[in-house]
DNA sequence: CGCAGTTTTCCTCTCTATGAGATTAACTCG
DNA sequence: CGAGTTAATCTCATAGAGAGGAAAACTGCG
């Protein structure tokens, strides 16, 4: 009956003006025990000279999760087929679409979470130059509502390190407990009981297995050589990891 | 520098053929003691005669949480002010917006995750006709790709029962903890020990409060008169009220 | 009216999880 | 070698979860 025609009747540019999508993407990685977050510098107008979350329009023949981890693959100068970008773990956050967040047009914007290991500077990348890794609590007036997104993003991040093993995301193949508790603690923002959390972490089934061997060495400044684990087979944290000190239920 | 006809000449139709953003919901009820989802049926191509999920284009003048709570207002038959509708609890579940989704032409579509307590059918309510409440455990073989979207919904409506007080917004204004208990059955589709499902509600700070009142009459097949609760003002839930037979670590 | 069945609302008991602290052993640096 | 640091493991007190039980309040039926 009704087939395109009709249907782009219906969509004429009156009633529905373009629109654009593009995604945008909260990367964050864990440099000298900070949480860091991916910047690009903007050299176009509007916000020109500001900072803002690295991203770009969703192409024809690509999905949304596809656009995010090309964007990613961009600015960070990793290359797909190495291994590196494919194991950054990338999921969806939220969608932007306020009229007037784009003083040019409509624009949508599908903010996407990456949690990456260390990586390099991406400047050192080659043409990847202009982005680089700013620690969390000094990223503030980001152009568009980008500080808006970022702080879903951090929010959304600490609440999945409590019930998902996405902490090993952050950390390279093999890691210590040790590591893995000062990823949290960065991710927090608050220190952890030692003892508790090494209990925790090797009670709870399949976040992590042991690799049967240590670190070639100590602690830098001394203490025995640590074991090795890499990440398990969970999914989901069970029993969960909760966070110290948020207040009894949030009111 | 550059402005808006540089970014509109990057922005050509070659590169970024015309896309369209709707919103869809998944609207779940309780209705006898079942999860029940907001349907349509579709009357135009493509997908004439399948069932959908309510939704539709996001307009110019309005932010995509505005067009969720438009088009339920228009598929439920609640008129806004009325306090019915500003009852709902409406959040974002996630972005839909592989090529290929719609036939058509590439089309967006964000969609949003509807909390209503139980309401009458659309049908009666005059100009919302064509919509209907349906069990979810029935529907089945929706349009697009609305199998994903419900499921993706589902799975998130049953995690926000677990730390969230969401389910008071199943319920009406004054409620009794079976009541309440039912709504939790109902979503996760298993019975709860009524005895520790007691303890545990009134235990969480800021769950429910009492009315100091107990209802008319006890129970259809007899029982003591219960005592009535209203929401309490938490907006999380600590300690959690967690899921009994989900595996350990879903893996 | 008396009785059986139902439901709310407590209560107990057991097991597990958590938080704080202490201990031992292994290692680095001066 | 000795002091300081860290990994890994215990202990102990408390809090929460799950299972079951029982008193009390109420309905509907004979």
């Amino acid at each position: 009956m009704n087939g395109e025609a009709e249907f782009l009747a219906g969509y004429d540019a009156t009633a529905y003006p373009a629109v654009a999508v593009t995604v945008d993407v909260v990367a964050l990685t864990i440099r000298d025990g900070r949480l860091c977050v991916l910047l690009v510098e903007r050299a176009e107008h509007p916000f020109a000279g500001h900072r803002a979350l690295p991203g770009g329009f969703v192409r024809a023949d690509e999905g949304p999760d596809a656009a995010a981890r090309r964007e990613l693959a961009e600015e960070t100068g990793l290359t797909p087929g190495e291994g590196q970008l494919e194991r950054v773990h990338l999921e969806q956050l939220k969608t932007y679409g306020d009229p007037g967040r784009d003083p040019r047009l409509r624009v949508f914007s599908v903010a996407y979470l990456a949690f990456a290991p260390s990586l390099p500077d991406p400047s050192a990348g080659g043409d990847a130059a202009g982005a680089y890794w700013m620690p969390v609590d000094e990223a503030a007036a980001l152009a568009f509502d980008h500080d808006v997104i970022l702080s879903d993003g951090l929010e959304r991040a600490r609440a999945k390190l409590e019930y998902t093993p996405l902490a090993t995301a952050f950390a390279g193949d093999e890691f210590t407990i040790s590591e893995l508790r000062a990823i949290y603690a960065a991710v927090w923002g608050e220190d952890l009981h030692a003892g508790n959390f090494h209990r925790k972490v090797l009670s709870v089934p399949g976040f992590v297995e042991g690799t049967g061997q240590t670190s070639t060495r100590g602690g830098e400044r001394g203490g025995p050589k640590p074991k090795l684990y890499r990440a398990g087979d969970a999914r989901l944290l069970h029993p969960a990891l909760l966070r110290p000190t948020r207040e009894d239920g949030v009111r």
